[in-house]
DNA sequence: CTGAAAGCGCTTACAG
DNA sequence: CTGAAAGCGCTTACAG
């Protein structure tokens, strides 16, 4: 910084005033052509480049982002490791008069989202994080924002065809894969392979089928000897997790030798095993919750495939400060690290 | 930052001036007890918090950091990767007038290093980032720092008994004992394992014996039936390691299931196995340098082991610089989340 | 279309 | 021991 050029410079060098300067670095008009010239080849001469720390300083704004993202609960714990990302994100940067507005929906609830994105547009935010489950109300509500030239950052998952600023989310396809070969490595040959996915009724299953179709596709395009079997469990959101039952697929099956569960619920399996005493089966799932956590280090799970949860919720609010406030280019689609997890790296897992 | 108290209020509610206030702030003295006292309880009634945005701007002061390193080399590039987060971290804090001092050392040349420690007293800096490799040498080092009040932070390890504000660095026995159950998932049962470790004659094996003995403890603790195996090969700095040769050792003692190798050298045996045509054989080792990342990416190394070496740059420069401009606390001993490194999932690794 | 002035919140000499 | 003034680099009305 030391040696810098600043605006003042500028301004005696075209033999204008500082604000006129101003006014032309942020091309808010109301100057000649001319002068505009002069001064913008003064900028580019010198590389100009201008002073955040005292921009900020000068203009009393302050930017407000809204932040719309499930609730976490206690069944669906996952939602408080973004959650956590984002409010380091918004400590670190409250220098800047940067701070977030906090919106958390039912996912399994279409309405509550709705009623949210209308508390939001009511009083418009500078800028929007948003993890979309429901695809058709965000797609409605992203519209919205365009509209009011709110940029929007989508977490988790995003949808492809709006004009997003950013993504920060998980290569599904490739974490099923992953999670194949992790398998393919710890069962022997000729096993049979159960692939359990239990989901709530109105969940949002895009991932898991990728995840999915990933893990089939290890064992497609590999001479293995695998036999895969996919049990899919939609479950009512009134019962609960734990009524479920897997006496028919996999006590009475023989042979299993691996289980994969791509989504968070591993420990549903995990508790089965234990309970029936079933303990040649390796298992392998998703997200560092506070459930599989307990698993993992009985030994329980395997291994669990993690995305930096917390991360892409950092991550979302730098990419939203580095736009409006540094007015910086940021990277459109971000997929995060894939993190294989066991009982011995886990714990260094829960920070940022 | 909205509504928050300044000095200015302060100094009238105290009655006082802001100069005064700012000598209070700064405990820079000159000033009554009696005015301290009224001043400090205001504060702290109204829980004044600095604005460290008007603070860097109008404090002409900047900061600048040195950076004791080793260099990157193409045998040995595993340091450009600290060196990338160090820069990142940098790049970020240039608005704060905050900037680092690169000096870079050969890591099997104790003289290249006390040269470097010279150049850094010549122009003592504000704070210090170093990877002690020389143990003695880095002592007498940091006690001068401590003397001339330069705080220090370690990266890679550390020296314990200095008084070092951060470390941020690997958990080596763990990373062991890590690759250990994944070697156990991996090979059968009665299996051979090689712990393979070549390192150069001056090189630091601190690390390296705390990696074994983690990978030893594993199977001394588990109801293991595998037979673990030693072997040390130091190599005289002017020998290329290509020239190694393991034909005793690998080629000739048959049930070798699997090798660990625990630093950076796992290619060399990769490169060996591929030479020779040995193809069962599995392969754990660490760092992704560019060539074990050809070999996992051929399938020759079925695991690498990594502790974010980027990420431990970043963090040490952000260290310093909440220490020194934010005032802030830090964390002192900070390891590093452990990272298992796949065909699959490396490529997410390059980036910060 | 342009300039002069005041101000963001804090710090830095300087004068007393 | 304390205050008044100037300034960090930029922005914001306001006047013309």
């Amino acid at each position: 910084m030391k040696g810098k050029i600043t605006i003042k410079e500028i301004a005696t060098l075209a033999g204008v005033s500082a604000g006129t300067v101003d006014r032309v670095l942020h091309k808010r008009g109301e100057v000649s052509q001319e002068t505009m010239d002069k001064i913008m080849k003064i900028v580019h001469d010198l590389e100009y480049e201008p002073n955040v720390i005292a921009s900020s300083l000068a203009s009393k704004k302050s930017y407000s982002i809204a932040i719309l993202i499930p609730a976490f609960t206690k069944s669906n714990p996952y939602w408080f490791q973004p959650l956590e990302g984002i409010m380091k994100a918004e400590d670190e940067l409250a220098h800047f008069d940067f701070s977030a507005n906090y919106q958390f929906y039912d996912f399994t609830d279409e309405e509550s989202f709705k009623d949210k994105t209308a508390l939001i547009l009511d009083n418009p935010p500078d800028g929007l994080i948003v993890a979309p489950f429901f695809r058709q109300e965000t797609q409605h509500f992203v519209e919205e924002c365009e509209k009011l030239n709110i940029p929007f950052v989508f977490i988790d998952s995003r949808l492809k065809t709006t004009n997003y600023l950013s993504y920060f989310g998980q290569d599904s396809f490739n974490g099923g894969y992953l999670s194949a070969k992790l398998m393919n490595y710890i069962v022997p040959e000729h096993a049979k392979i159960l692939v359990v996915s239990i989901a709530k009724t109105l969940e949002n299953t895009n991932h898991i089928k990728q995840r999915i179709d990933g893990f089939k596709s290890f064992f497609d395009s590999d001479e293995n000897t695998q036999k895969i079997e996919l049990i899919h469990q939609t479950v009512p959101d009134a019962m609960k997790l734990q009524d479920i039952h897997f006496d028919q697929s996999i006590n009475l099956s023989n042979n299993i030798s691996g289980i994969f569960v791509p989504n968070t619920r591993a420990f549903i399996i995990a508790e089965y095993l234990e309970r029936k005493q079933i303990n040649n089966i390796r298992l392998i799932g998703y997200d560092l919750i506070r459930q599989n956590m307990a698993y993992l280090e009985k030994g329980r799970i395997d291994f669990l495939i993690c995305q930096k949860p917390h991360l892409q919720g950092y991550k979302a609010v730098v990419a939203l400060f580095n736009h409006l406030v540094l007015k910086k280019k940021v990277n459109k689609d971000n997929l995060m690290q894939l993190d294989i997890l066991t009982k011995e790296n886990y714990k260094y897992y829960t920070e940022i």
